[in-house]
This record gives C-alpha cells, sequence and structure tokens, in this order.
DNA sequence: CTTTCGTAGATTGTTGACAATCTGAAATGT
DNA sequence: ACATTTCAGATTGTCAACAATCTACGAAAG
C-alpha cells in the first residue's frame, strides 16, 4: 500500500510512530479507541479486510490486534466466525462494578498515602471544571472530566498492575456505558467525597 | 507439516480441538502453560520460528499468541527485538500483591454468600489433602493445592470479571515466584482462616 | 407452501515469501 | 590495544496467495 506522499500531515510523525510501534499495536490503539469511544456498538462484526484496508494495512497485524482486544475484553473471537465488539449486559456490568469498587478502594487508600503535591493541584482543577460543568447540567462535558479525575487518581497510587487492572475495567464498562446511554450523573457526590478524603 | 497419521494418541481429540479452537489459541495456552509453570524462565527470549517448529506449524498463529500473552501480561513484546518472558520484581510483585489482596477480600466476601453445598465440601477435601501434606512437610505438593483451593473459591464468586482479573494476577505472581524460588510455606494459615470465613 | 439440499460467494485460518531491522564478529584505522 | 566500520547471518515485520469454513440464496422435493 503506497502512502500518500503530496499529505505532509501524514508523513513525518506518522514515519515515527511506525520506528516505535508495529502496524499491529497502531491497529490495537485504533480499533480499542473507536470501541471504547462508541463508534462502533457492541455486537458489530469487526471484517477483518474492511479494517485492514481503512486502515491501509494487511489482515495481518490487524488479526494480531484482534487477539489484544479479545484479551483486553473488548472484543470475542468466533473461530471461522468473525470477532465481534463485546456486549456487556446489565448482570455482567454489575459483577464488573463490583471489581472496579475494590480496586478503586485500594487506589483511593494507595493514593492518599502517595499522591504528590502537583497532582493534588492538578485534581483541584479538574474538581473547579467539574463544579462548573456540574451547575450547568452538561453532562456531557462533566463525564470525560470524572474519567479523567480518576484515571489521575489512579495513577498517584503509584501501582503500576493497579494501574493497568483499573484501565481494562473501565474500558469495559464504557462498554456497558455506551450500550445503554444511561450516563447517570449522580455519582457526582462520589467524586466529590474521594476528593475530601485526601 | 505432516500429521503423524500411525499415533492413534494425536488424532482423534487433536482434531476435536482444533474444530473448535485456532492455532493461535493452542498456541497461546502452550507457551502460557510453559511460562507459568517455569518450564522457561523469566526473561528468556522466545524466537518465533523456533516455537513455531517446535509446535509444527507456521509463525503467525505464534505471533497472535505472543499478542495476547503481551495483553495477559505474561510477556513484553520489544517491536524488531523480539519477545521476552516477563520478569517481575520484587517491587513489581509486592504492587501484584496489593491487587490480589483485594480480590481475594471481595472473592471472599461474595463466595461467603454464594457458594454452593457442593463447592464446600469440594474445599473440604482440598483442605484434607492439605493438612496431610503439611504434616509432611512436602511444600512441592502443597502449592498446587494452594492455588487450587483459591481458584475453587475465586469460581464459586459467582462473577466471572473477578475470577478472570484474578487469575491473571495470579499468573502474574507465579512468574516472580518462580524467580525467586521462594515458595513459602507460611500462608497455610491463612488459607485455613480463610476456609473457618465460610 | 414449507423444508431440505446444494452450490456460489464471502470470510476466516494458515502458510510461505519477501522486506526491514537487528546482532555480532571480522576488518580497518588510529 | 582499542575504537569504529562493515557486512553477513539471523530475526522480526508485513504481505499476498491458498485452503478451510461459513453464509445466504435459490432450486428441488415433499
Amino acid at each position: 500500500m503506497q502512502p500518500n506522499l503530496n499529505n505532509p500531515s501524514t508523513s513525518a510523525q506518522d514515519i515515527g510512530l511506525l520506528q516505535e510501534h508495529s502496524l499491529a499495536t497502531l491497529a490495537q490503539r485504533e480499533v480499542g479507541r473507536r470501541i471504547v469511544s462508541g463508534e462502533i456498538c457492541g455486537g458489530s462484526k469487526l471484517n477483518e479486510a474492511n479494517i485492514a484496508k481503512a486502515l491501509g494495512i494487511s489482515r495481518g497485524p490487524v488479526r494480531e490486534a484482534f487477539r489484544a482486544l479479545d484479551q483486553a475484553g473488548l472484543v470475542r473471537v468466533e473461530k471461522n466466525r468473525g470477532v465481534f465488539v463485546r456486549e456487556v449486559s446489565l448482570p455482567e456490568a454489575n459483577e464488573i462494578y463490583e471489581v472496579r469498587a475494590v480496586l478503586e478502594g485500594l487506589i483511593g487508600r494507595l493514593a492518599a498515602q502517595r499522591i504528590e503535591a502537583g497532582e493534588i493541584d492538578q485534581l483541584r482543577t479538574i474538581i473547579k471544571r467539574m463544579r462548573a460543568q456540574e451547575k450547568s447540567c452538561n453532562a456531557q462535558a462533566y463525564f470525560p472530566l470524572n474519567v479523567e479525575f480518576h484515571d489521575l487518581l489512579a495513577r498517584a497510587a503509584r501501582n503500576s498492575a493497579l494501574l493497568a487492572n483499573y484501565r481494562g475495567i473501565v474500558n469495559q464498562l464504557d462498554l456497558y456505558r455506551r450500550a445503554t446511554l444511561t450516563r447517570s450523573t449522580d455519582n457526582i457526590s462520589i467524586s466529590t467525597r474521594d476528593h475530601e478524603a485526601i
């Protein structure tokens, strides 16, 4: 596949990315992003050839990406049938919620001990912006802030295994949220409580 | 690669496995098993061609298996360098222990509510065998029993997301244990305490 | 009209070949 | 003797072709 030599926006930085990451990694990121962001909705069949053509690569790296996404719980691979964006039912979502709860408990406990001053400032900044959106009842803008808040807290726990597991769990939960479109805004008080705890 | 047509033990059931699982899945299981069991020690370089030849398949499925094992945290893939069995340092092991602790806490809580009578019998059987090995100071045989005990408990929690995360964490911890060869036997009391809690 | 069967097209599974990159040792120069 | 360069072999990354399997649609039988 010939790269577009006339488009400067797809040359320099893309070459840098390719030197560092394989096509499989790039495909995994891109497809994973589309799934978590909701661009591709749950249950959709992911066609190898279509995705490969869309990304301008061959099927090999796409298949490798699928294996990683399957292990991450974002898709399910059925032999000789294809790969499908995972659907998270309400019972499954509740199971995942239980796991997230204990992970966030550990995050809160560790972050309270290990968080640094600069990170607390960042949290305060996010809280401030959340309060602003809260007043204008802008749930659309509130949600990413909430995610960023919790991810920052998870990083502050200084435990990479915990962070990796937490992010995986959160991604799977997004899968459920995107399906039901019930972005409940009633967890605002919880976020603020987390903030108090520090 | 020609299959061995004269060996009945490698025909019927293997065909059944292939009809259900792809070569990539089989490769993932086999390599994963060898890593967790300690057959391949931490830091080892995994050569695609060698493994493919050893399993009698081509490099494609092996590469797919590597991607899944990387996502599972059992190997790390370095572009243009190769894949290496992940090494878990003591600080990393402590991080993972922290995560396992809260997961086991949740497992204990849920299992206490949801465990069925038959499973309790199975637990008692394992406990009995553990006590026997404990008396003869046979740590070699005690350890698998301990793993089986906890896995059974994890299944009894009736939470597949929790079970999957727990198993992943345990596999990564085995990576550390195999490296240090410090199979501490002082957690016997802990196991029995878990048993009391039900 | 319904069901079953069969075939053509589409899709996935696997492989071998080729390109790109790395590694390590020999060769060269200081 | 030591550092640098060169280069051949080994290894990984990517691709396109082939084989195996599935899917859907239409024909034939009941």
